[in-house]
DNA sequence: GCTGCGCCTG
DNA sequence: CAGGCGCAGC
């Protein structure tokens, strides 16, 4: 399974094992940021692998993007609902603190634009409003650089079911293909036969993304490379008297694997088989091998398209993945609209490539081995271990005394050198991976968390937004970084423009910042071209459009059914996950709704019954038992840690604390409204209540939490008028 | 009796 | 998050 799909982003999950997991000495008053980078935040196995790097890719260019994130004041800062209570001493968060909330992501974020901007010295300007022939030309330069260098022997692949066989096979892919390229070399399209022009086109254009995905897979070892180079320094300092000889060959070994897994997989994907009309059963079989058998460079929705096209083109079905209907490449601008789709894949591989990269920098500033440890060990279970080439030697150890910032030099440095340098350096074959160290016991790092098969992902990363449960259950004392579902959305954004752009002139478009990924389409994924009707998943609720209710939060002007509300199911009988969430953001103003409340609240539910009513009243029965939990939880935290003063900046409940963090996961997962300052007092209040309540031996008696329950329920606000629409509501004060 | 709440459990 | 239960208020 590969959990990159953004299926995986769909699954409603919640914070509910917080709960029931034991105290842990969180951070009660702050967020942990000395603590994360060491943080175990991804225990499980299943650290996250969502892009971070997609945004980068955005026409608009990376630093916009960067920009217009960091920039983006209000995820967390001061909304304008005005302030009831008379609560003392709610500073506006500090700046800093922000950045901390907000994860270390946001600091690795902070940092990838430079990285980009150097791995891709002009795609990441371009990004994919570059035109096909621009790649093409690239490919082609490393096409040849690779056949130059690679000198392997033809092998004609038999139907050997083994890896080692279907690896040769895809490897020599590339080799078969100057037979047909002799078109795209003596000229564009052949002249009779529009039919065959057609096919050949197709050929063509499938060959331009296989050399890209070569490319691609050139830039990250190169990057591995420079990486390795930091990286064998640090490994040799602790290894330092171990027998590292045996272990770093071992090592080496498996990074070759996992590269070679990746690398092969993305050839295998263009496999011959594929080019041929009749095996598209064998390659739809491929791939899907490849999906459970490679790594991140293959993901499904790559599979998706590839499987899809083929059939697509030889049997007149639909091709899902990139929205386009059979048939519609086939007329005029049916080239044009294919080459949009090539470049959506290509954008989706590069996204991909640059994400783990980063990831890999982002954890080298870190933790770097144990963050790259966690890593390598994620992709070789994610990747599967093949029996991949193992030639690694430990001569190829890279020079020591390299720093993390000179291998970050070296491989920016090393992107913009011409390709055919970096041929030179491949003669080391795949030695370049970092031959030890990567995987030290993990006593040998503290950073680790103790049991080795929970990965320290980088701290650098958030957690993926939709599935926390297991790191959440395991490391309960860790809640995640707030989540940063934007960016897994980015490269869908930037596709849905980019074929919806189709018609304009592509380098007309205006730089758009990074965040108005919200202003395209709510539906995810966002398939372009005419898949409307396929019902968006929950899990798009809140990517709503902009230009809605701004500032005020009660104004319902360019409600136009798009702008300001996810279409829930238009007048359902039943309640959707679009009301949950609802009433999710309603319980930021009312904890205890009345029935009448609700009702004028979800005017979309066809028939409110009593069965719709008990169960939204039920709803706000969770909602508040998790309120409650999590106060006095953090409450009786407070107490052990010897808070005295709750109202002296004790017991503060910043937008930057754990107890804010976990609220606002729960009650806004996908991060995208902003918490009124109101729900921030009232629950500062409760945990106030509740501290009191614990402090003072009250807890002892059964009922008493009652008396807080009546304080807490007297606090409830009048909810915008924004909520009485249909719909899910999106943020009316994040992008102001 | 109906309704809503809180607690517990799965 | 839902179901079940007991309880309390109307």
């Amino acid at each position: 399974m590969n959990l990159r799909s953004g299926g995986a982003m769909d699954s409603p999950s919640d914070l509910f094992c917080q709960q029931s997991s034991p105290m842990c000495p969180f951070g009660l008053y702050r967020s942990p940021s000395g603590s994360a980078p060491s943080a175990p935040r991804y225990p499980g196995g299943s650290p996250p692998t969502y892009p971070l790097m997609s945004p980068l890719l955005h026409p608009s260019s990376a630093s916009q993007s960067w920009g217009g994130y960091r920039q983006r004041p209000g995820l967390f800062q001061a909304p304008s609902l005005e302030q009831e209570l008379e609560d003392d001493g709610m500073d506006e968060p500090e700046h800093e603190d922000e950045l901390l909330v907000r994860g270390p992501a946001a600091a690795a974020m902070a940092g990838g634009p430079t990285l980009l901007s150097h791995l891709f010295p002009g795609g990441a300007r371009r990004g994919v409003a570059s035109e096909p022939e621009e790649w093409s030309q690239d490919v082609l330069q490393v096409k040849r650089l690779r056949m130059e260098s690679s000198g392997v022997g033809k092998r004609d692949g038999e139907a050997h079911e083994g890896e080692d066989e279907r690896r040769g096979r895809a490897r020599n892919a590339p080799q078969q293909r100057p037979d047909e390229d002799e078109g795209r070399s003596g000229g564009p399209m052949p002249r009779k036969g529009s039919r065959e022009g057609r096919k050949r086109q197709r050929q063509e254009l499938k060959l331009q993304l296989q050399e890209t995905r070569e490319k691609l897979l050139e830039l990250q070892k190169r990057v591995w490379k420079a990486y390795d180079k930091q990286q064998t320094q640090e490994d040799q300092r602790r290894d330092k008297g171990k027998g590292e000889g045996e272990k770093g060959r071992m090592e080496a070994e498996e990074m070759e694997e996992m590269f070679f897994e990746e690398g092969e997989g993305d050839d295998h994907l263009f496999n011959s088989e594929d080019l041929l009309p009749q095996g598209h059963l064998s390659s739809k079989k491929n791939a899907q091998q490849n999906v459970n058998g490679t790594g991140d460079l293959s993901p499904d929705e790559t599979m998706d398209l590839d499987v899809d096209l083929e059939q697509g083109l030889d049997r007149g079905s639909v091709w899902v993945g990139c929205g386009l209907i059979h048939g519609e490449w086939e007329g005029p601008s049916g080239g044009q609209k294919f080459a949009q789709a090539l470049k959506q894949e290509l954008g989706s591989a590069v996204a991909r490539v640059i994400d783990r990269v980063i990831r890999l920098y982002a954890d080298g500033e870190n933790s770097a081995p144990a963050g790259l440890a966690a890593l390598v060990v994620h992709d070789q279970r994610n990747g599967g271990l093949g029996s991949g080439l193992r030639n690694a030697d430990d001569d190829q150890r890279r020079p020591s005394g390299v720093t993390a910032a000179q291998a970050l030099e070296q491989a920016e440095a090393s992107s913009l050198v011409p390709i055919s340098r970096h041929q030179e350096k491949r003669t080391n074959g795949y030695s370049g991976l970092p031959p030890s160290g990567h995987r030290g016991p993990p006593q040998s790092s503290p950073n680790l968390p103790h049991l080795s098969q929970a990965p320290a992902l980088p701290a650098l990363l958030p957690p993926p937004p939709r599935s926390k449960d297991h790191f959440l259950s395991s490391f309960p004392s860790a809640p995640p970084a707030v989540p940063l579902p934007l960016l897994h959305y980015t490269m869908q954004h930037l596709f849905a423009r980019s074929l919806s752009n189709l018609p304009l002139h592509k380098d007309s478009l205006p730089p758009e910042p990074f965040l108005d990924f919200r202003s395209h389409g709510p539906s995810f994924p966002p398939l372009p071209l005419g898949l409307g009707q396929l019902e968006p998943p929950l899990s798009s609720s809140g990517r709503g459009r902009d230009g809605g209710i701004r500032g005020g939060g009660g104004g319902m002007g360019g409600m136009d059914g798009g702008d300001l509300y996810l279409g829930a199911a238009s007048s359902q009988e039943g309640l959707s996950p679009c009301h949950l969430k609802k009433a999710k953001l309603m319980f930021f103003y009312a904890r205890y709704p009345s029935s009448n409340t609700l009702k004028t609240y979800f005017p979309d539910v066809k028939v409110f019954n009593r069965c719709v009513t008990s169960q939204l009243i039920k709803w706000f029965s969770n909602f508040r038992e998790f309120f409650y939990i999590q106060m006095e939880r953090f409450a009786r935290q407070a107490v052990r840690d010897g808070v005295v003063a709750p109202r002296e900046g004790g017991l503060r409940l910043g937008r930057n604390s754990e107890l804010f963090r976990i609220l606002n996961m729960h009650y806004n997962k996908s991060n995208d409204y902003q918490v009124p300052e109101r729900f921030v007092e009232v629950s500062e209040l409760a945990l106030r209540e509740f501290f009191s309540a614990i402090q003072g031996g009250r807890d002892t008696d059964p009922c008493w939490k009652k008396s807080i329950y009546k304080i807490i329920c007297k606090l409830d606000s009048p909810i915008p008028d924004s909520f009485r629409l249909p719909g899910c509501p999106v943020d009316t004060h994040r992008s102001v």
